[in-house]
Order: structure tokens, then C-alpha cells, then sequence
RNA sequence: GCCAAGAUAGCUCAGUUGGCAGAGCAGCUCACUCGUAAUGAGCAGGUCUUCGGUUCGAUUCCGAAUCUUGGCUCCA
């Protein structure tokens, strides 16, 4: 979900727009006629050249920002140069809804300083200053920045025949592939705001310098701003950390990071989601096991995973053995499929798990319950012949398809990547072509449009990644499906098939997550909705309110009929007034309240308030418990 | 793990230029026969994250630890 930064253009540049604010843009980038991806270069993405982007048709608009963003922060390079003479410059880009840049500086910013900044960058762009461009030669560029190492880095790695060019607006000059705003009058003083201070790694490589990072936003008018800024506060109201207490869904113990306490009411939705999977896999042709939570050092040996992610493991002793806790279920799975002796005609095998496991993630990248140490994932391995992965694969899509829509996310809000092989891998490269292209053909057959993340695959194998694009626009990867060849191996956990030849054979490993983690999934359903939950998943779907005390048996016997017909239903026969009812039950989100009195105990019936604040009076009993059992059975997201 | 910023009542936050710690909501008690988003009154609630240091005195200043937040790296 991330733009394609305007650093990574190499396009010549022609001065001026036709409002005269903005630098025309290249009519074409550079473009890959085959795949229809653009080609751009990005820090981020350690250099490797030839890094291929994909392009959505760009809106004018988007370019522009693009070019006002990074043009601010050229602005605000200017304004930390002007309060730190000796800072030293790194790379200034624009991103998504804004730009950064970093910064080497002589002591560590303090949250005052991002005001000074913003009030020199205020005062620079109403100077009215001109970027102006200059190309010259690499002797004369790195002549220039002698004193700037990041720099010199840069230059140095720029390919030959690279034309090199400089942006200079008052005075303040860094090197810059633009395109710029012509004039610092392009961009409105009061439509950027200087938003955090972070580290970031210097060419994002740990093991190289922390440098100080300065976030920004920056639009087109002070009332896009108004708006973006406004859209932050509304995710604030979303954030699940936040929702996840005040619905009291679960908690985090700060003395066990990364571990989520499930209260009730989350565990409620919990299972439920649990439960609706588990039905759908069984119809999928899913097989459930459970395997251990602890597996001895030796297995993890056999599988690579000792070699490869010890320092995620959680490791502990018995009796001077070593065992990890699982951070992966598919080892458990192989054992099982070599339990006795399997022949093709068992083949493919779908063995599903929802598998806890357990990862010693770095602490800095915990969050909420989207990111935790301890986590159950939706998983299963498929066993099958390298001739069943295309329909495996086809099969997996339609099921994923399936699930996603119940929960709201149609074919429009699912994109989807194939990640192809990375350098370091196993496997040779006809195995990896075959298996690429086996992947690829079976995700379009499956329904789905792809774009390609070269390299991103994993050391066994090419991917499938399935990231969902909520309400507010932003993507969460939840499901994967994942070939591999070598686990299966004979080097590995040799599991074999008696093929119809007679001889043995390993088969093919699936490895698929359609929610991912059901932590993480539930974490962004309650953002995605805001904590009202659709219906069928309300950890508390009716509240019965009596009017008065003397109306308590009546909303009790309503509540006991609505439980009994197999809804989640509280009477609130609390001291509070019936007004202080409906706000908590509305607080509390839950989709129906409702009002009785002695109207509705004369008439059995009901006065619905929808969360929503519509209501439907009078309804008799009956016709409400068949109304709501239609939302609940069509997993309506409608009220 | 790295960089930076935080940690005060169950929650949201105020506060002390170093001198017995504050509000709203929630909780508890009592009263109230009430029709679609807060009835009123009263009570209780904190070793100011932890451990050291400076000081006559530390919640406040300094150091360390733990955790959280925002990034980086990683990732379900």
C-alpha cells in the first residue's frame, strides 16, 4: 500500500506546468511493456535494481502531491540546516500522505523542535523562493557534497551515465533527482504539518547508522489537510487497543508482553470465528489435528527451523533436553502425515490446524494484538503431487473468496501478490520456474489479479499473499499460500507417498492461512468496524431495557426466549434509569436494543432501537426473533 | 533488538519552579414507578511503574530497569 516514491524517478524533467506551480511531469516513466509495471528505484528496497513497482492508473492530483511533498521536505532539510549548521543529509522522500528525511544530528530532537521547524518551513515558503535545477558531472557533484557523506554514498552508487542533477531553493541545495514545485509558493504554510520523530536506519540496514527521521504531512490546501488530519483522529477512534478495552474484548498485561487475555465478550467472537472456520474447511475438505505446543530440539534440527529461526523461538529444558514452543505448525503436520504409510490415493491431504504458536518477536514490533507473541493461525498443509498444486491452489481461492465476503470484504477489497524467488533459496531453477508459473496460472484461475513482488519469496519456495484493504484504505496481509518442495525432502523431514509406480515419492507441501492469525484478524475486524460488530459476531447482540423495575420480569422472560432461541441476549435489570440503559447498551454497541413496557408485555412484543438509532415499535416477539435469525444466518452486515 | 518520547485512581487526564496528591467518568451505598444516548445525594478509591542516587525532604531532579507509544528492522 505503498506509493511508488518520487526519489525513484529518473525521468529528465521539463520546467513548468500549466498553472506554473508544478513541474510537468515525464509523459512516461520508465515502463515494462510485458508486465505493465513501472520500474522505480527505492531506498527501502536495498538497491536491488530493477525493483518493479505496480502502477494504478495515477491521478494527476496523486503526482502532484507527490511533488509537493517531496518538495517540503527539501523545505524542511532547509529549516534543520538553518537550526543544526552541521547536520549531516540523507534522503528526503515523499511517501504516502506526506514526506520525510533523515537526519544525522548533533543531539537528539525534542518535541519543541518540531515547532521550530515548522516555523522556519512556514517562513521559507512564503519567501516565495524558486527550486532551481542544475545537471553536472560527478566530480562536480561529489566536489559539492565533500562534507556530506550520505551523499557522497549516493553519488558513488549511481549508475554511469546517470545524470546527476541539484535542487537549490534559498540557498539550500541537495542533491535531487526532482521533480520540484517550481516556486516554495506552491505549497500553503498552513497545509503541512511536521507529525512525528523516529530512528530509521540508514539505507534501512540495521547494522548500519541510526539516523533521525522527521515525518511530515504536506497537501494541496489547508482544507486537505484539515481533512487528513481529521481522518487520523477518526483512526484513533478505531484503534483496536483502544476499542478492545473499552468494549472489554481483552486485555495486554504489561508485565507479559505480546500475550493477548482474552475477556468474555472477545472470546465470544473469538470462537465464533473460530467455530464459522472450522465448519467451512470441514466442507473444504480439511482434516483438523491439534499438535504439541512444546516439540523436541530435535525435530526443529530436522526441519531447518534451529538453523533458520532459533532467536524467534521461545526455548526452555526438561531433563537436559532442549524443546522450543512451536512458532510454526507445519512440522507437526509432516509427523502426522508420516504416521503410517501414506499411498497417492490418499493425496492431496488437507490437514488444518488452528495452531498456537508461539514467536519471541522483537519487542519494538509488538502491537496491540495485531502483532503478538502468542497467536493462533487458521493453518493447514496441503499434501499433494506436484500435478495437484494448480487445482489446489484454484480450490484455496474460492475458499478464501468465500470466507473474506462473509466478514465484508468483497473481491474488491482483496489484492493480492505473487512473490517470486528470492537470492538466497534452495531448490533449483527449473523447479522454481514451474513452480512460479504453476502459482501464477492457478491464482488467475482462481479469480484473482495479481501483481508481482519480485524476491520476496520465501528460501523454499514462491507465495501468495492475500492482504485485505478495510474502510479507512489500508491493506492487512492475512492469508498466504505457499509452495514448498523442501520440507517434505528427504534432506528435511522426509515425509514420502507410495506413487502408482510402486516407488516412493515426497510429496508437495501447501502451506495456507486464509484470517492468518485470529488475533491479528480480529484486531482489524474491530477496526474495520469501529467495534459494531455485524449481527452475527456481537459478543452481545440484544439487550432487553425495561422502562420501569415493574417491567423487569417482563424483560427477563424476553431475554430468557431470545437465549434459548440461541441469541446472545441480556435483560438490564440494573438500578439505572431506562436513558442511561440505552446509552450503555449503545456504548456497548450492541446491534438491538430493546424498550419494554406494559404495551409490549400486553401485546408480547417489543420496541426495537437499532444501533443505528432507527427503531421499529411494536414488533411482536416472534417477528423480531425471526428477524434477527435472518441477519445472524445471512451474516448480514445490515442492521 | 535499534532511535525517540512517555508511565499519576479501573478509564481519560490535570498537578507539584522539590514541602501531606486532584477532577470527570466508572465503582459502592441510599432515595426515585421513569417510553428511546447520562436521575439525584453521599461514600470509597493512588508506596504518583520499579530500583538506586542527589537532598533536611523526591511523585517532581539525575541514573538504571521494565513496559507502552511512534518509527526502523522483522512479520501471522
Amino acid at each position: 500500500m505503498r506509493a511508488a516514491p518520487v526519489m525513484g524517478s529518473r525521468s529528465k524533467v521539463v520546467p513548468r506546468s500549466a498553472d506554473g506551480l508544478v513541474e510537468s511531469l515525464p509523459a512516461v516513466r520508465p515502463y515494462d511493456k510485458e508486465t505493465g509495471f513501472c520500474r522505480s528505484r527505492d531506498a527501502r528496497q536495498k538497491r536491488a535494481s530493477g525493483t518493479r513497482y505496480a502502477m494504478s492508473t495515477p491521478l494527476p492530483r496523486d503526482e502532484k502531491l507527490k511533488v509537493i511533498r517531496h518538495s517540503a521536505s527539501h523545505v524542511m532539510a532547509e529549516a534543520v540546516l538553518r537550526l543544526f549548521p552541521e547536520a549531516k543529509f540523507a534522503i528526503g522522500p515523499s511517501i504516502e500522505n506526506g514526506f520525510y528525511y533523515d537526519f544525522e544530528l548533533p543531539r537528539p530532537l525534542v518535541a519543541d523542535d518540531l515547532g521550530k521547524i515548522e516555523a522556519i518551513m512556514k517562513e521559507i515558503l512564503k519567501g516565495k523562493h524558486d527550486f532551481v535545477r542544475k545537471e553536472l558531472s560527478r566530480e562536480e557533484a561529489k566536489k559539492l557534497f565533500a562534507d556530506q557523506p550520505y551523499k557522497l554514498e549516493l553519488i558513488e552508487d549511481l549508475p554511469e551515465g546517470e545524470t546527476i542533477s541539484t535542487y537549490e531553493q534559498d540557498g539550500y541545495l541537495d542533491l535531487c533527482r526532482g521533480p520540484h514545485v517550481v516556486n516554495t509558493a506552491a505549497i500553503h504554510p498552513d497545509a503541512i504539518k511536521l507529525m512525528s520523530i523516529a530512528g530509521a536506519y540508514w539505507r534501512g540496514d540495521e547494522k548500519r547508522q541510526m539516523l533521525t527521521r522527521i515525518y511530515g504531512t504536506a497537501w494541496d490546501s489547508p482544507q486537505a489537510l484539515k481533512d487528513y488530519l481529521k481522518l487520523q483522529e477518526e483512526l484513533e477512534k478505531r484503534d483496536h487497543r483502544k476499542l478492545g478495552r473499552e468494549l472489554d474484548l481483552f486485555h495486554l498485561d504489561d508485565e507479559n508482553p505480546g500475550e493477548v487475555f482474552w475477556h468474555p465478550r472477545g472470546w465470544s467472537i473469538y470462537l465464533r470465528i473460530q467455530n464459522y472456520v472450522r465448519q467451512k474447511i470441514k466442507a473444504g475438505g480439511y482434516v483438523e489435528v491439534n499438535t504439541p505446543f512444546v516439540m523436541p530440539k530435535s525435530l526443529w534440527e530436522r526441519s531447518g527451523h534451529w538453523a533458520k529461526y532459533q532467536e524467534n523461538m521461545f526455548i526452555t529444558e526438561s531433563e537436559k533436553r532442549q524443546f522450543a514452543l512451536k512458532p510454526m505448525n507445519c512440522p507437526g503436520h509432516v509427523e502426522i502425515f508420516k504416521q503410517g504409510i501414506k499411498s497417492y490415493r490418499d493425496l492431496p491431504l488437507r490437514i488444518a490446524e488452528f495452531g498456537s504458536c508461539t514467536r519471541n518477536e522483537a519487542s519494538g514490533a509488538l502491537h496491540g494484538i495485531m502483532r503478538v507473541r502468542g497467536f493462533v493461525q487458521d493453518d493447514a498443509h496441503i499434501f499433494c503431487t506436484e500435478e495437484q498444486i494448480g487445482s489446489e491452489v484454484v480450490r484455496f481461492c474460492a475458499l478464501l473468496k468465500d470466507i473474506y465476503r462473509d466478514f465484508g470484504f468483497g473481491d474488491d477489497r482483496i489484492s493480492v501478490k505473487l512473490s517470486t524467488r528470492p537470492e538466497k533459496r534452495i531448490g533449483d531453477d527449473a523447479t522454481w520456474d514451474r513452480a512460479e508459473a504453476g502459482l501464477a496460472e492457478a491464482c488467475k484461475a482462481g479469480g484473482f489479479e495479481y501483481e508481482i513482488s519480485p524476491g520476496e519469496g520465501a528460501f523454499y519456495g514462491p507465495k501468495l499473499e492475500f492482504t485485505l484493504v478495510d474502510a479507512l484504505g489500508r491493506g492487512w496481509q492475512c492469508g498466504t499460500m505457499q509452495i514448498d518442495y523442501q520440507l517434505p525432502s528427504a534432506e528435511r523431514l522426509n515425509a514420502t507417498y507410495v506413487g502408482e509406480d510402486g516407488e516412493k515419492h515426497h510429496p508437495v507441501m501447501l502451506h495456507r492461512a486464509i484470517l492468518g492469525s485470529l488475533e491479528r484478524f480480529i484486531g482489524i475486524l474491530i477496526e474495520q468496524f469501529s467495534g459494531a460488530f455485524p449481527v452475527w459476531l456481537a459478543p452481545e447482540q440484544i439487550a432487553v431495557i425495561p422502562i420501569a423495575p415493574n417491567f423487569h420480569e417482563y424483560a427477563s422472560k424476553v431475554a430468557d426466549r431470545l437465549d434459548a432461541a440461541g441469541f446472545l441476549a441480556v435483560a438490564d435489570l440494573s438500578d439505572g434509569r431506562m436513558n442511561a440503559k440505552i446509552r450503555e447498551a449503545q456504548s456497548r454497541k450492541v446491534p438491538y436494543m430493546l424498550v419494554v413496557g406494559q404495551k409490549e408485555q400486553d401485546e408480547d412484543a417489543v420496541s426495537v432501537r437499532l444501533r443505528d438509532g432507527r427503531q421499529m415499535n411494536g414488533m411482536k416477539f416472534a417477528d423480531f426473533a425471526s428477524y434477527v435469525k435472518e441477519k445472524v444466518d445471512s451474516k448480514s452486515l445490515e442492521l
